[in-house]
DNA sequence: TACAAGTCAGACATCGATGTCAGGAAGTGT
DNA sequence: ACACTTCCTGACATCGATGTCTGACTTGTA
């Protein structure tokens, strides 16, 4: 048998109402009589239930990730800092892929999705930036908290991410002050916002250092290893090789590793090659990849604080829900100076 | 305001309790009486609060899908043919990632996942096959089906799995039938049970076509990139190396590659290169691997069904709960004859 | 001292479904 | 036609929490 709330205010010599007004924190609860209930609540490991909650309540307790794509480590990773922070609050937490390329999906949604009453929706890119998804959410009185999307956008804001233009600036710079002057660089998916935000920062640090961008040194990609592969190839192949590569996200830039060494090419000696996201195949990969870690980890807890936020949902849009996190430069063996 | 069951009950003429029967299909409702309730079910987009029909009833329509490292592609495809099966049969899924190396999991599960109430679990390799974990559910009466594990369990049996010993062989007498004698392969994780597996479909598919295993011929990996990387060019840079390896999954193969590409090998004129799981990186890598596709998706959905089948919880320990499911052998570029 | 305002705690109804049980209708055998 | 199953259906209690409302007890102030 499992405990109930009755259970624990009879111990406790209380009414079950005010052991719910200890469990969720709710004002009015003398100190002396919150102890005496917490201490009742550790000794007998009472745990409310979920559904009797979302029941009695207008709340779930629950929290919803959508990711376009779960595939990436991207996504595994926000999924576990969301998770964690989820039990800390005693929330819980479910992961929905969506695919909004198929008709329909908005249906879809309303059927499977809304009768959960999800609390909040955390956004993974590239989804965070999908205005129909946005509208829809909306109009459904959904908050949601977007990770690293494009822009700012409407009311409820709520806002993750890492300064990526500066992150790709920083690693741009420090190839630069490795001693490098041709440096190249792949674009990812146009679709993300991300592609964007990166190849600024590089063509800025260019700038900022005097270097010129010749033609053909910016090349686009899709951010798959393919791609990366084929931009590589063509780089490095052509006339006047850069001696540094800057790929847009770690796959790309395991791609330009292998067009190197198939070109002949050793890497880091020849060519540097410099990623970006810290992908778990960036560490595993031979060489380890030089890229910029994103604190995925962290993004996840912070979109669940927010969402947990009381009075997030009709705060006004003001820059308080918006979270930029600290990335940094993780320097392995593709890349060194010449 | 949302549809509740008191209002298809009220337009229906009937009682709540009768439109609780039709949802749940329940015997014992006259044909007509169940139709007219489905059409104002239909009308007026009736869902079920799931909240109260986990409260009230001791099932929660909630089923989880616990994985040990939810990053790699597998884990995505089996969530998402979970998901699928999931809807058609008004149940939710959450996905949990478990990590079992970790001390005081089970006094977390205790607290985190087991007031959900699942009504079971899909264990996705290689906790599948972890007795202690198979032991703390049936501790908690929580039924699972097992995907691709070790051997055959205690009850409650689930197993879901494709016949790995089996496509190891075919892949090998592929490669065989192309004219390849001096065949390596690299083996996988030894923690995981598809090691053996696969390198026992290899040794048999050997022995039939009467070619010895060399010495060497069999290396130790771990499933990742780099150790496949680094089997592969111990392999191809010894003495005797092989006309083509096979490697245990696609990461690997992936490694193989590009270690063949570092000393100068054309894949597949040099060497042939063949793995294990149709990872989506297999299909973007170049060249693209030749490998065994698994039927994932289907596998998800099949834990599912068998999940929701009524009684399978008490069911005894017959063959009634086990599916072995179709793969197939996916020709790409990586192989060639000789 | 007395009175208003604020703090604290409990009684009771409620959320939306299902489990139980009892009773009426329909079908069966003699 | 009668008793006897078997098949349908609804009334009512129940799951475990929270929302609302009411009243007692503290406090601060005139």
């Amino acid at each position: 048998m499992t405990v109930t709330i009755k259970d624990v205010a009879a111990r406790a010599g209380v009414s079950p109402k005010t052991v719910s007004r200890v469990m969720n924190g709710e004002p009015h609860v003398r100190a002396a009589v919150r102890d005496a209930v917490m201490l009742v609540v550790e000794a007998l490991g009472y745990r409310p239930n979920a559904f009797a909650r979302s029941l009695s309540s207008a709340r779930s307790y629950l929290l919803g990730l959508f990711c376009d794509d779960p595939t990436s480590g991207y996504a595994t990773a926000l999924h576990r800092g969301a998770l964690l922070e989820c039990r800390r609050r005693h929330y819980h937490l479910i992961v929905e892929p969506l695919a909004l390329d198929m008709p329909g999906w908005a249906g879809d949604f309303d059927a499977n999705i809304m009768p959960l009453k999800l609390d909040g929706a955390i956004l993974a890119p590239p989804l965070s930036q999908n205005q129909a998804l946005l509208d829809h959410l909306a109009a459904c009185d959904l908050p949601y908290v977007r990770i690293s999307p494009e822009g700012v956008g409407e009311a409820p804001v709520g806002l993750i991410e890492i300064d990526e233009e500066r992150a790709a600036h920083d690693m741009t710079a420090h190839l630069i002050a490795l001693g490098h002057r041709e440096i190249g660089f792949i674009e990812g998916d146009p679709r993300h916002a991300s592609t964007r935000t990166r190849r600024a920062g590089f063509v800025a640090a260019m700038r900022d250092a005097g270097l010129p961008v010749l033609a053909g040194r910016i090349a686009p990609g899709d951010f798959s290893f393919r791609s990366g592969l084929e931009a590589g190839e063509a780089m490095l192949a052509g006339g006047l090789p850069p001696t540094a590569i800057f790929a847009s996200n770690d796959d790309m830039a395991l791609g330009v590793s292998v067009a190197a060494i198939k070109l002949g090419l050793s890497v880091p000696r020849d060519v540097s090659i410099a990623g970006f996201d810290d992908a778990p195949t960036a560490r595993l990969a031979w060489p380890a990849i030089t890229t910029v870690h994103q604190p995925v980890l962290a993004m996840g807890a912070a979109a669940v604080r927010i969402l947990c936020e009381p009075g997030y949902r009709d705060a006004p849009s003001d820059a308080r829900f918006r979270e930029r996190l600290h990335y940094n430069i993780v320097w392995r063996e593709s890349t060194a100076g010449r």
